[in-house]
DNA sequence: TCGGTAACTTCCTAACTAGTTGGTTGACAC
DNA sequence: GTGTCAACCAACTAGTTAGGAAGTTACCGA
């Protein structure tokens, strides 16, 4: 069994004693990240997330419509919330990997919840998703043109593959196994920086 | 909806005239790599694997225990499957990431299947893919050591980096979204290889 | 030919699940 | 006060699910 995940983000576990709609919404959608993440769309259960929420499945249907749907929000929240909690800075690509892979690790949450929409989601990448990462490839593709930043990759490679070198110590990497002992902190900052800067230079 | 995969490796679909023990236990695990690949553990409906297979659930529960257990029997086969057909070769990483990326295309399930057991089975790496890695790691930790490969990584942190890199272009891939068109075959091969050569170059 | 056994199947069920219904409660305006 | 409406909730439903029980069928050795 896999355990429950923390995200200890807001404080919407906390049931007000008067009634407050944009709370219960509030509580719902961490409940629901919580769940979604530990158990994906598939696994998640309605009832835990209701009772989690110290709220009921009826609310759920009446905020959200709907368990996908739920789901969706919930995804919507969390790519906002990576957006803007971590602009991407063209002028120094490794800082921004090591930036990423240090949330990452802080907020393992995230890379689940992506996963599983990859995975339950459509066939698709998620519009709010795309709209979300265009504008980076669009500034890397620009900073390319303007000679500021090796042309040595196509930019959204690029990207995608800062993106895939920040997430080399997650948990859900798409490869086999670790064998045991993790690298340090400071070192595995130090190789995700590096390896991107390779890349830059070749 | 996410449609079935299909696997198409051995035809295991056809269901002998005559009582054949092996032949429905491939039939099974073949139903149930499509079934699992597509839906994950969770999702995965063990009446659909017994249909699909041409048999039925009790003999799920005879030959595999149950639903989990026959996950890894699943996920035991495609680790095999891997180690056999894409043996890695140390003096060459770049055509291996390459040649592992065109697997990767060319099976998608292998990437889904090995995400979901991250997902949903347990905490740490399955034995049975530790096992498959290790040896490889050792291999290119003496390579290293010989003088034969560069020392600028870890050997676990190079392979996983060309692993990542790898499937860059996989369904599963653990970022945001693609925005357009993707790049023709060669020149994803092209980048792949490039990539790890830059890591190894330094 | 017959008995044993492995392979197979049908039928069942207890528990669970997403989604709904119909009604109750509290806050707030007037 | 009292009317009104949004917020809230317990109980229910209809359908599904993993797993198992109990019996049937084919094969094979003696």
């Amino acid at each position: 069994m896999i355990p429950a995940m923390s995200t200890d983000q807001l404080v919407d576990k906390v049931k007000p004693v008067v009634r407050d709609a944009d709370a219960t919404r509030a509580r719902l959608l961490g409940a629901a990240r919580r769940e979604f993440a530990a158990f994906g769309i598939a696994g998640a259960r309605v009832d835990r997330i209701a009772a989690e929420a110290a709220s009921n499945k009826a609310q759920i249907y009446h905020y959200f419509g709907g368990k996908e749907q739920l789901f969706d929000a919930v995804f919507a929240a969390v790519v906002d919330e990576v957006v803007r909690e971590l602009p991407l800075e063209v002028h120094d690509l490794p800082g921004y990997a090591a930036r990423l892979a240090e949330y990452y690790e802080r907020r393992p949450d995230v890379l689940r919840l992506v996963t599983w929409q990859r995975l339950e989601r459509s066939t698709e990448p998620p519009a709010v998703a795309v709209k979300a990462i265009k504008p980076k490839i669009a500034e890397i593709a620009q900073a390319q043109a303007d000679g500021r930043l090796s042309e040595r990759y196509p930019a959204d490679a690029l990207l995608h593959a800062v993106m895939h070198i920040a997430s080399l110590w997650a948990a859900t990497s798409p490869d086999m196994a670790w064998t045991r002992k993790l690298p340090s902190v400071v070192a595995r900052r130090r190789i995700v920086t590096q390896m991107v800067r390779d890349l830059l230079a070749g």
